[in-house]
DNA sequence: GACAAACACGAGAGATCGCTCGCGTTTCTC
DNA sequence: GAGAAACGCGAGCGATCTCTCGTGTTTGTC
């Protein structure tokens, strides 16, 4: 089956080494700028002169400004699921409930706070169309494994239970990431430990005597 | 002393019954578009048509756009302090932990899914200069409060363990809170139960013995 | 070295949005 | 009922932002 232009949208564009580099010029750029003033706010204009180029060169490569955070997003779930997609996998039920959690926490939050731009894009209410997209489906794998994980430990809950303390999780780390990323140093370690205790104490009780 | 002018910025303005009834109307359709757009996106333009006028006559009530929200959040939180101020007041060392919680938790709740654009205008990451203002110091009450509330009940903390601690429990209202709104029926007050559940759990050892 | 394609520029076209202004209507006051 | 002031309208001004286009430069291939 050779190129089918149906689903081979439109590639005779040959990159060379010099565009790239503007191309993860770019990316940085408009990261940084994301980070500081959000998407909606962040004009193209602003990320051409962030990275040293002009509006015209942006749009060499990117199509229009959706398609910036796009690719940025998608090459950050990419490194999110190489890097750290064995964090949230089945865990050992000889593993201490604390020394569980605090390693999923630590991976996770060790991405967001390298990534800060990640929170920014996908915590965002001014996200585009297909990134929302992007965000729900990462948003649904994550819930679906810590579901599975929940599953295992808490035996007698509904499916609804299972899927409620898994959005409660979530939403738990979100908050502690807006913490932590909101401090430095020690006090940022000290939030750190926080989030930890939360999640511990809460779901100590539903797993029961297991996992230590 | 009479009319300052420096301080009495300009009020020349009698306004008529018809003049009152279409703030709140306006505030009412911006409310409405604040919800489902955010503050950015929500065009001035649209407001008026929501609440079926021109614009012209909306800006015959408020100087500008920034105007509305500022306006429409000082009564959410004039209402806030009116209805809920004393959902923090010190509590009697008697209370059980888990109603003094449960109570305040229940308070808040009911107040911000009755006014949901009050949660859209503190949380949005696009809100105007005058209100991030109203909103840091609505914020610093409430975590004043809370330190205070937490300081009886941890003699042996530090005082920035009290307000880190403070911290994440606002933390954990707010997460809680996105789940909530994000729910209705019975899904909705089982997700308030969790919240208050994690409050419970993640409080209890800090206070030891103490609130039953 | 010649040709093509990729890269780079920046002025500005086109669209949107906040806000104004001139004018007509309703309400209040006497 | 007459004058003033508040209310109401909607076309459009000016600012801003996304994205284009014509032109010039650099790089790869033969």
């Amino acid at each position: 089956m050779p190129d089918n232009p149906q689903t081979q949208k439109e590639q005779p564009r040959r990159r060379q080494a010099r565009g790239e580099r503007r191309i993860a010029q770019l990316l940085e750029a408009a990261a940084r700028v994301f980070c500081t003033t959000g998407y909606t706010a962040a004009s193209t204009n602003a990320i051409a002169r962030e990275a040293g180029v002009s509006p015209g060169t942006l749009y060499q490569f990117f199509p229009n400004k959706e398609a910036i955070a796009i690719e940025l997003g998608d090459r950050l779930v990419h490194e999110l699921r190489e890097t750290y997609g064995e964090a949230l996998a089945p865990v050992d039920p000889a593993t201490p409930l604390e020394e569980a959690i605090g390693s999923t926490i630590d991976r996770f939050m060790a991405f967001n706070t390298e990534h800060p731009v990640f929170f920014a894009l996908m915590h965002g209410p001014d996200i585009p169309g297909r990134m929302a997209e992007t965000h729900d489906q990462l948003h649904a794998t994550l819930i679906g494994r810590t579901e599975d994980l929940l599953t295992t430990l808490m035996p007698g809950a509904t499916r609804a239970d299972v899927t409620r303390t898994a959005h409660v999780c979530f939403g738990i780390y979100k908050s502690g990431l807006e913490l932590v990323l909101a401090h430095e140093g020690t006090e940022r370690a000290a939030y750190v430990q926080e989030i930890k205790n939360v999640m511990v104490r809460y779901l100590r009780p539903l797993v029961g005597d297991r996992l230590g």
